[in-house]
DNA sequence: CGGTGATCATCG
DNA sequence: CGATGATCACCG
C-alpha cells in the first residue's frame, strides 16, 4: 500500500476504521510500505502508523488531524479491563499572549470537538506487534464533560496569566492537568513570569487524566 | 525550537 | 504500583 489519501467524508473515514478494528498491528503495519523495523518498539510508532492507515495529514500543525472534517485523531492504549493505561496529550499549553483567550476559542476546545478515538490492548506483556485494536468511535463532549474540561482549563490559564505557571503541577485539575512536553529538560519557552514580563520555563502541555479517557470509554462500549 | 505522535523512569 | 515529571523519534 503506499500513501493513504485523505478521506473524502465521514463515513469513509469510519470504513476504513472499520476494516482494522479486531486486527493486530502486525497485520496493519504489514498492509504499509516502509516500516522501520528498529521503530516499532517506539514511543508514538502507533500512532503515527494509524494516522498513515487512515490518511490523516502527515507533518506537525497544530491542527486536527482530519481538518475537513473537524476530527481530531487519538489512540490510547487499555489493559484488560479497559482502562486506560497512559494519560492522552491534547495539545502545547500556550504560556504567552493569552490575555484573550477563551475556553471557547481555545486549542483543547476545538481538538478536543471530535475525536476519533482508535482504542488499543496496550498491556505491556503483549508484544507491540500483537497488539489488537479495537473498535474506534467518534465522540464528542457531553455537556458535563465541557464544563469539567471548561473549568480546569479557565483554572490554568488564570494562573498562566498571572504569572503562576511554575505553581502548576501535574496535580492541578480534575480531569485536564498540565505536565511537562519537551524532547528533554533542556528545551525552554517563553512564559507569562510573575511581574508581567517574560521568563524562561520548562515547554507544558494539556494532558486528559485517565479517569476522563475512561469515561468515554465506558459510555461507547457500554460497561 | 516547537510542534506532532506518545510512553518511560522514578519516586512518594 | 500508579502518577508525576522527564524523555524519545520525527518533521519543518
Amino acid at each position: 500500500m503506499n500513501a493513504v489519501q485523505k478521506p473524502e467524508n465521514t463515513d469513509e473515514l469510519m470504513q476504513r476504521c472499520y476494516a482494522i478494528a479486531g486486527l493486530t498491528i502486525k497485520e496493519i503495519a504489514a498492509n504499509i510500505d516502509k516500516v522501520p523495523e528498529k521503530l516499532i518498539h517506539h514511543k508514538g510508532w502507533f500512532g503515527q502508523l494509524i494516522e498513515t492507515v487512515l490518511g490523516a495529514d502527515a507533518g506537525s500543525n497544530p491542527t486536527q488531524d482530519f481538518s475537513e472534517l473537524g476530527i481530531e485523531l487519538k489512540t490510547i492504549p487499555l489493559n484488560d479491563e479497559l482502562y486506560p493505561l497512559e494519560t492522552t496529550f491534547v495539545c502545547i499549553t500556550p504560556l504567552t499572549n493569552v490575555s484573550g483567550m477563551t475556553y471557547e476559542n481555545s486549542n483543547v476546545r476545538n481538538k478536543l470537538s471530535r475525536v476519533l478515538w482508535v482504542p488499543f490492548s496496550g498491556s505491556r506483556d503483549i508484544p507491540i506487534p500483537e497488539r489488537i485494536v479495537y473498535t474506534p468511535f467518534l465522540w464528542s463532549p457531553n455537556s458535563a464533560q465541557d464544563a469539567a474540561l471548561r473549568t480546569d482549563w479557565n483554572e490554568h490559564m488564570e494562573k498562566i496569566a498571572t504569572g503562576q505557571i511554575d505553581s502548576i503541577t501535574a496535580r492541578d485539575g480534575e480531569v485536564l492537568q498540565i505536565r511537562p512536553k519537551a524532547a528533554d529538560g533542556k528545551a525552554l519557552t517563553q512564559a507569562v513570569g510573575a511581574d508581567g514580563t517574560l521568563v524562561m520555563t520548562r515547554p507544558r502541555g494539556f494532558y486528559l487524566r485517565k479517569c476522563f479517557t475512561s469515561e468515554i470509554i465506558r459510555q461507547e462500549y457500554k460497561f
